[in-house]
DNA sequence: CGACAGGTTGACCGTTATCAAAGATCGTGG
DNA sequence: CCACGATCTTTGATAACGGTCAACCTGTCG
């Protein structure tokens, strides 16, 4: 398996010395990495050391893939620094993004516990530093420690629940009522503020919420017509009518 | 809804007394369920009878509600036989089909790892015998025996990946597309014969795939007309061109 | 036998994708 | 640090896709 050795579309296949991966330290800080997981968190010092001492971290640039689809799963990656892409590609061959990752967000696990290749891509969005856990190193632990288990499971259910969530919302909602509840959401939790900035670019946007550019161009501007909304500079964005957009 | 009687709030907290359902048997058949599923397939012989004495098998007619989103997740339901509709409601009040349980499938475990209630409902589409475990139960049994959360991961990894698939084919495929591909892919490993029976009515086809009984009716007629399949008696269609189906 | 849910068909129109072109912004290399 | 090209964003015109409403048909079940 390994994306080691023999590949026909050998990209990034071995992390520690292609030339743009420069393999970043040893466990000297990863245990930084390794506390700010939540599937890591509950353990104690003299745990997160030994995984930290399993763990490689790697240096992505901007735009530079971690993987694609069709590659053999054989890591689990952990964001320590940075913004991964997690997009798919339709049979129909558009992208449609479907999450992206931040510090303490993990991705390729799903591939691992099947034994299978990845469907999706993952793509730094910017110079990102990656904690990658070895699938066989990641299976001892959880044997070691099942409680990681359980964490991993919470976090799959949650995903699973969001996943569904959002099929729904695609089979049911219209354009417009998705990217309003998508605004209305960007301020949730720190709701002290009213504004915020778009966690994403515009066309990324589209890609997420399954429609095009033009139209969430078009309808944002309706959105700030109708009162709902005020745009500012720079992807900033004031949400007015809370209330409003989540009864669109 | 729920054609039990009572339950403002309070519908199946306790599945043994309630006048609908009545108590199947105790752990002496029950084994027969628990070596059905995959999440169990892999224990011995002593440890199933183990886990069949944890279970509880109750009854469901056609119609019955087993849970709905809202209600506090306290168990694993597992089909032995019968037929259940997972399905969720969008803030619009639109229904959606998420996926159909048959033998051997469980649902209600989503909720069960975050301590959360349900998002979804689950009704028996006919009569409809479920395994049923106790969270608590569950938990005991993961922690004496951690391979069965192995199991559980690779399940939900697979449904995980299933589940953005799914939003990838809403997001940026066509409902003509949409519906081709679900039915071409009805025959997928059986594939001795090309003809088959749909595995629902049209109607939670169309829920499924995010539309309407009505375009569902006219797009199947067209793939009929352009000679991609032929449709028989009673929800038996017959794949005619299935590369040409997978090509739409 | 009648009632009711599911299925089909037709007419209509709203929403949103598409194509095109111009304007804004970003990143890069000179 | 500026200038350039590439990419993102906006705006407009157009049309197709598919949802909605209404009527009718069909089969099923009590």
């Amino acid at each position: 398996m390994g994306s080691k050795d023999i590949h026909p579309q050998d990209h990034n296949q071995d992390h520690t010395n292609t030339s743009s991966h420069h393999h970043v330290d040893g466990a000297g800080t990863n245990d930084i990495c390794v506390s700010m997981v939540p599937i890591f968190n509950h353990l104690d010092k003299e745990q997160m050391i030994e995984i930290s001492k399993l763990i490689q971290t790697v240096r992505y640039k901007k735009g530079e893939t971690v993987y694609r689809a069709g590659d053999d799963s054989n890591s689990l990656y952990i964001v320590r620094e940075g913004r991964i892409r997690i997009y798919r590609l339709a049979e129909s061959g558009k992208e449609q993004l479907i999450r992206i990752l931040r510090s303490g967000d993990f991705a390729g696990a799903m591939a691992l516990f099947n034994e299978t290749i990845h469907e999706s891509y993952a793509e730094a969005m910017e110079e990102t530093y990656l904690c990658i856990l070895k699938r066989s190193d990641l299976h001892s632990l959880l044997e070691k420690y099942p409680a990681i288990s359980f964490k991993i499971l919470a976090e799959f259910s949650r995903r699973l629940e969001q996943a569904e969530k959002q099929t729904t919302r695609f089979a049911t909602e219209k354009v417009e009522t998705r990217i309003a509840h998508f605004l209305a959401e960007c301020i949730d939790a720190k709701s002290l503020s009213q504004e915020f900035v778009l966690p994403m670019s515009k066309k990324d946007l589209a890609s997420y919420l399954g429609t095009t550019p033009e139209t969430i161009s078009r309808k944002i501007y309706e959105l700030e017509v109708l009162g709902y909304i005020k745009q500012k500079e720079h992807k900033r964005i004031e949400i007015v009518d809370r209330e409003g957009l989540l009864l669109i």
